[in-house]
DNA sequence: AACATCAGCAACCGCCCCCGA
DNA sequence: CTCGGGGGCGGTTGCTGATGT
């Protein structure tokens, strides 16, 4: 059975994202989680498929992210589990808190493979314990029932309660909670540590107010409280506007 | 200053697994 | 039990900025 690319559709957006499509993103799952990553950016307005923005999502926007770089503490640990786990990147990132595994890939592949491989000569007796006690910890974590060969999610399941993945259940199942209680307290940026202040600041500061003028209109409204989530309806019946408009475009 | 090369990283692709109908 | 949809994972690509010539 092969199934066709999840952007095989015709008029699906591709390449970058911007500012404005971030903020659609994060505005929708803030609202609605996303219980349904397919169905999601038909429903928030945006011209990608759900992969695309499940990807983005997890890789960049969600708020549990901690960006800039590694620190020495967290390649050594990401070496350590490397030689433990192989690539087994989503479960390496399970262990390290507010890194995704696409950026570990990234930083193993231009970073620490190198120098793994200069150093793999010289690798200390105290290196080789910790690789073997990870090892250690994995046949422990994995149950009984499970072989060597247990699938990822099982593993996943498994493993630490800080990652990313967490949080993206957490959201997807407290959808309720969020359609009911969300107030301006639950908005605060701060909630959103892992995205740089300048992603913010570039949104919130009217450098694309022509772009989005709804929002933008509306920033000012936030500190006020619970207002925020029916701006934020607002908002998507914009964007619905812009992506069914979009659709009649097509057309021609 | 202009061009070439390299490095870093975001995003895409295709496959696999899980789960519900 | 089977099938298909959805989500997740690892591998790879390609763009962009930095650095070297």
């Amino acid at each position: 059975m092969v199934r066709a690319p999840c952007c095989a559709k015709m008029g699906l957006k591709k390449g970058p994202w911007t500012h404005d499509e971030d903020l659609i993103l994060i505005n929708y799952i803030n609202l609605h989680g996303h219980p349904n990553w397919r169905a999601l950016p038909k429903l928030a307005g945006l011209l990608r498929c759900g992969k695309s923005c499940r990807l983005r999502w997890t890789n960049y926007l969600n708020p549990d992210i901690k960006r800039g770089n590694f620190s020495r503490e967290e390649e050594e640990m990401i070496i350590q589990l490397h030689s433990a786990m192989g690539n087994r990147w989503s479960a390496i990132a399970a262990r390290l808190p507010g890194r995704t595994d696409n950026e570990i890939k990234n930083v193993w592949h231009t970073h620490l493979k190198k120098r793994v491989n200069s150093n793999s000569n010289s690798k200390t007796s105290e290196s080789k314990e910790k690789v073997e006690e990870i090892k250690e910890q994995e046949s422990v974590e994995l149950s009984p029932f499970e072989t060597n060969s247990s699938t990822r999610t099982s593993y996943n399941e498994i493993d630490s309660p800080q990652t990313s993945s967490t949080y993206n259940s957490s959201v997807t199942t407290s959808t309720n909670a969020y359609d009911e209680n969300l107030c301006m307290d639950d908005m605060d940026l701060k909630n959103f540590p892992g995205i740089d202040d300048e992603f913010w600041s570039e949104i919130f500061s009217g450098e694309n107010s022509g772009e989005l003028p709804v929002v933008q209109e509306n920033i000012g409204q936030f500190p006020s409280g619970c207002g925020y989530e029916s701006i934020l309806h607002d908002d998507m019946d914009f964007w619905f506007n812009v992506f069914t408009r979009g659709d009649e475009l097509k057309q021609f």
